[in-house]
RNA sequence: GCGGUUGUGGCGUAAUUGGUAGCCGCGCCAGACUUAGGAUCUGGUGCCGAAAGGCGUGGGGGUUCGAGUCCCUUCAGCCGCACCA
């Protein structure tokens, strides 16, 4: 019989669904394994063949974790809400619903293609209402939350309320949006209107006005981490700072913990870097400096507060409100000059153009140890939202600092034993502290510590530290994405109730702004509570629904609850996560927050929602080039090129083979290439070739359903695995997948003799053993390490090793079977029934080696002289040390090496190497 | 600038973790079967050299009997962050 991929493919992936293999229950008697893939947002372009190698790799493991005992969980769904259906539908009409129906539809399609064991009972969808149910659900608990920075845990906010209703704001650690100070009497005055006002300032869901990415193209303000260089990452188009009042997440009162959880998952140190990168603390102190002649005082931040006796000048950001205070008329003018100025500039040219610029307020501040006068200025190198939006300026030993001090003349004191400070700052953090009053003579370090000692015990500061991390911006003024389920009384939001959830998408006329520029839900009908109130306009951004969809997947059809805790404490959390790298900084730092936040309410059971990631690397692609003869409509092969004067053109590597171009689809690519002529090299078309990015603009993107068509799907998620380390960015080349095909059709023939099923019951060898015992050991290593390629490799060997063999025994090539079937679940199942079992291959166990079977009798040693290898010895496995040396030494070969001297030294690996130094 | 990561044949890669560098494939070369080959099979293939032999893991230095692997130094690419005080 011929391997006819297709048919067997397509019987397999049916008889799967038709047994419901892939079900997934909870059974205590097993040990649970969670395995996720990153859903994926369904675009229009569908799966290219990078998209699945993740999927692949989980797939493997997976199936590998199953045939080891385990109940796997291992289900897919799709991040549905965003913004290209949406800019679709603005164009076009078709309703966004629409769209990321049919964009499932075909992704649904090619996955199956591949053959995927996702218990597809457990589908999710963000957009789908029973989906985002929760995802309202969780903003609500948001909303009615504080954090409590003592107790380091979310809290009701009824429990705020107690504590202002009792002392107002003394003794209150919870983390807030603005240092607030009232009292108890202060509180019970207050209006509801004023009341709601400052219980916002702390809950974890809230409504500020802060400073936000808006977009104008979009329409919609964007988080940090969808601005990239001042554009927005989707799309590409310029973002521009505004102050709006916006739904925000308390994330940064997460920051430690998001810090410290690192520590307790594995995931990659190159991610958790970037993370703490992201989060960005550092420890420093808080210092008070008060203002000549004025009551009011501010606070600086500086990590280096050893270098306090250095402060020659004081900077405001211009956004600081501290600059009205310290604005005298006399510098008014100049002031209002200087603001105007840089608020014309966007964030982009700020950071472009990296000119000093700043104005004299007119005012000093006071030393707070010397009390000296200190002029302060305002600049724009200060940073509004870090810190205090103030800092104090040492520019003998900061380079931003130094930089201000030269341009404006103004005064550099040295802080540090030796250091030159005419050319540059010095902002290394080594040496001995001079002109610093009575930290003279301490190391930099033990000066920061004796610096934060007095400053707190003389009441002038305090140890402090600041997060980078900002608060996540969850308005977006756009109509695909989950409505926020909050209406509006005398101007103040409340949530609506559990029940009234989930607050379903309404229909609107157009997908665009209104005429007065609000969000597109505010042309729905009857967007209002049944008691008349208005209902939020904006919707939630993209990382809402896939913040706990993690969760959803162990329960994903509860009408009662985000997750039953049942299914919430077999589950725990993900044990396995693959997906890219861009979600560094976003999703992954969302969904972490997210799921803390539910930790500290007690609906889940972990504190981290995913152990173990894996970031599955780039598949670029391989593009391939055309060589036109300038002002010709001539084209000349690769390697005539430069006979002439060329313009390398991008053709489509799906007619080109091996780099040979096909003329004939060449010319009926585009009407221009109709009569294109070419200057040929042995009959052939050679084209270049380059490594770059897979896009449709490259001409080089491979469909995976091309390559199952052709190859079929084991091959196809044989030969990505092949391709290199899962984490690493490697090119796809079409060109190479013949090898593992081959590999395939190699296989098959182990079993068939001339088209006939040709299985012999008889007894292996020791030889036969030796292979099979040998490869399900390297197998199991490498698939507990994701070391797929190898592992791949290691098939191949034992296929060519049983090949020269003539294996075609039953109890060899029934356990190699049960080792591919994670790999090639096709074939390996069409094999496993032709063998004559009738269950799936999947309900199998995986076969476990026996280190008997992998005993050498004879071992064979190189034998170097000085460290280079001459000749190889065979010996007995068991030969003792002196056996060897003796055996080495009198070998004819050695006498010819040593050129008549004597070793000096014999080094003897037992099982390993000679070395004869002589 | 800071941090992470990777440098091995023409290409993708491997190396039991300090012990024969180049496994497994692609490509290429030769041969077989073929009317044909972008099919299949067999053999060869790091570089220089007729061979003996020499050289060889981005470069330089070191430790070691022995280094792709460890240390120092340097270069290059990729990724992330970046006026963060």
């Amino acid at each position: 019989m011929e391997y006819n991929f297709r048919e067997i493919e397509r019987k397999w992936q049916a008889y799967w669904k038709d047994h419901q293999i892939y079900k997934t229950i909870e059974d205590p008697n097993k040990p649970k394994y969670y395995v996720l893939d990153m859903f994926p947002y369904p675009s229009g372009a569908g799966l290219h063949v990078g998209h699945p190698l993740g999927y692949i790799a989980s797939d493997i493991y997976s199936r590998y974790k199953r045939l080891k005992g385990f109940n796997v969980l291992h289900p897919m769904g799709f991040d549905a809400f965003g913004l290209p259906a949406e800019q679709y539908a603005i164009q076009t009409g078709q309703h966004p619903a629409i769209t990321t129906k049919n964009n499932i539809a075909r992704y649904r399609d090619q996955l199956d293609k591949i053959g995927f064991s996702y218990d597809w009972d457990r589908e999710i969808r963000t957009c789908d209402p029973d989906y985002y149910h929760w995802t309202q659900w969780a903003f609500i608990q948001m909303f009615h939350h504080y954090y409590d920075n003592d107790l380091q845990k979310a809290q009701p906010i009824s429990r705020l309320i107690e504590h202002f209703e009792k002392k107002g704001t003394e003794n209150l650690h919870a983390s807030s949006t603005h240092e607030l100070s009232f009292t108890a009497s202060d509180w019970k005055e207050m209006s509801e209107k004023q009341q709601q006002e400052i219980l916002l300032n702390y809950r974890i869901a809230y409504l500020a006005d802060t400073k936000v990415n808006w977009c104008p193209a979009l329409g919609t303000v964007l988080a940090n981490d969808e601005v990239s260089e001042g554009v927005s990452i989707r799309g590409g188009y310029p973002v521009e700072q505004r102050i709006m009042r916006q739904w925000c997440l308390r994330v940064s009162a997460y920051a430690q913990r998001l810090l410290d959880g690192l520590e307790t998952i594995d995931w990659t140190d190159s991610l958790k870097e970037t993370q703490r990168n992201w989060i960005g603390r550092s420890e420093g102190a808080e210092i008070r400096f008060s203002i000549k002649g004025r009551k009011e005082t501010f606070e600086v931040f500086t990590t280096r507060a050893d270098t306090i006796f250095g402060v020659t000048f004081m900077v405001l950001a211009p956004e600081s409100e501290l600059v009205k205070i310290c604005t005298t008329p006399e510098q008014a003018i100049e002031v209002e000059k200087y603001l105007d100025n840089t608020k014309k500039r966007t964030e982009r040219e700020r950071l472009a153009d990296r000119r000093v610029t700043g104005v004299f307020s007119g005012s000093y501040a006071i030393h707070p140890i010397t009390g000296e006068e200190i002029p302060i200025w305002i600049s724009d190198y200060v940073l509004a939202g870090y810190g205090t939006g103030a800092i104090m300026a040492v520019p003998a030993h900061d380079s931003r600092d130094y930089a201000f001090a030269k341009h404006f003349n103004l005064p550099i004191i040295p802080l540090i034993q030796g250091c030159d400070v005419s050319e540059e700052s010095f902002d290394a953090k080594e040496g001995i502290m001079i002109n610093s009053g009575f930290l003279n003579g301490l190391t930099i370090k033990e000066a920061i510590e004796a610096t934060k000692k007095y400053i707190t015990e003389k009441g002038i500061g305090r140890v402090k530290i600041n997060y980078r991390l900002r608060d996540a911006i969850f308005s977006r003024q756009r109509y695909w994405g989950e409505p926020i389920p909050i209406y509006y009384k005398n101007g103040m939001p409340y949530t609506l109730s559990e029940e009234e959830l989930p607050l379903e998408l309404p229909e609107v006329d157009k997908f665009l702004p209104t005429e007065k520029g609000e969000p597109p839900l505010a042309r729905a009908k009857n967007w209002k509570t049944k008691d008349g109130y208005p209902l939020e306009v904006c919707t939630m951004p993209g990382f809402a629904g896939s913040s706990a969809y993690y969760l959803r997947f162990m329960d994903p059809k509860n009408d009662k609850a985000l997750v039953s805790p049942e299914a919430n404490q077999y589950w725990r959390n993900v044990d396995l996560y693959l997906g890219g790298t861009e979600h560094a900084t976003g999703h992954l730092i969302y969904s972490r927050f997210w799921n803390k936040f539910l930790f500290d309410l007690g609906i889940v059971c972990e504190d981290e929602p995913f152990k173990k990631l894996i970031n599955q690397g780039m598949i670029q692609g391989r593009s391939n080039f055309v060589y036109r003869i300038k002002d010709t409509n001539t084209f000349v092969s690769y390697h005539l090129k430069d006979q002439y004067e060329t313009t390398p053109i991008h053709v489509d590597v799906n007619m080109v083979s091996n780099d040979i171009l096909d003329l004939e689809k060449f010319r009926n690519w585009n009407p221009e290439y109709k009569n294109a002529e070419f200057i040929l090299e042995d009959g052939k078309y050679i084209c270049g070739w380059a490594i770059e990015k897979m896009s449709k603009s490259m001409f080089n993107v491979v469909n995976p359903d091309d390559i199952v068509e052709n190859y079929g799907a084991d091959t196809l998620r044989l030969y990505e695995m092949f391709l290199g380390p899962l984490e690493q960015s490697k090119p796809w080349d079409t060109n190479g997948i013949d090898g593992v095909h081959r590999f395939i059709k190699k296989l098959w023939n182990l079993f068939y003799k001339n088209d006939e099923l040709s299985v012999s019951e008889e007894n292996p060898t020791a030889e036969e053993l030796k292979v099979l015992h040998k490869t399900i050991k390297k197998i199991s290593y490498d698939i507990e390490n994701f070391s797929y390629n190898t592992a791949v490799s290691a098939f191949m060997i034992c296929v060519n090793e049983l090949f020269t063999l003539k294996c075609n025994k039953k109890a060899i090539l029934e356990p190699l079977l049960i080792l591919l079937a994670p790999f090639a679940p096709h074939i390996s199942e069409e094999l496993y029934h032709t063998l004559g079992n009738s269950d799936t291959v999947f309900n199998a166990s995986f076969p476990q080696y026996d280190e008997e079977f992998l005993k050498e009798n004879t071992v064979f040693y190189p034998v170097s002289f000085n460290g280079k290898v001459r000749f190889t010895l065979e010996m007995p496995t068991d030969a003792s040390k002196e056996e060897v040396e003796k055996t080495a030494l009198s070998h004819p070969q050695t006498l010819k090496y040593m050129e008549g001297k004597t070793p000096k030294k014999i080094i003897i690996v037992p099982g390993k190497i000679i070395n004869i130094v002589f």
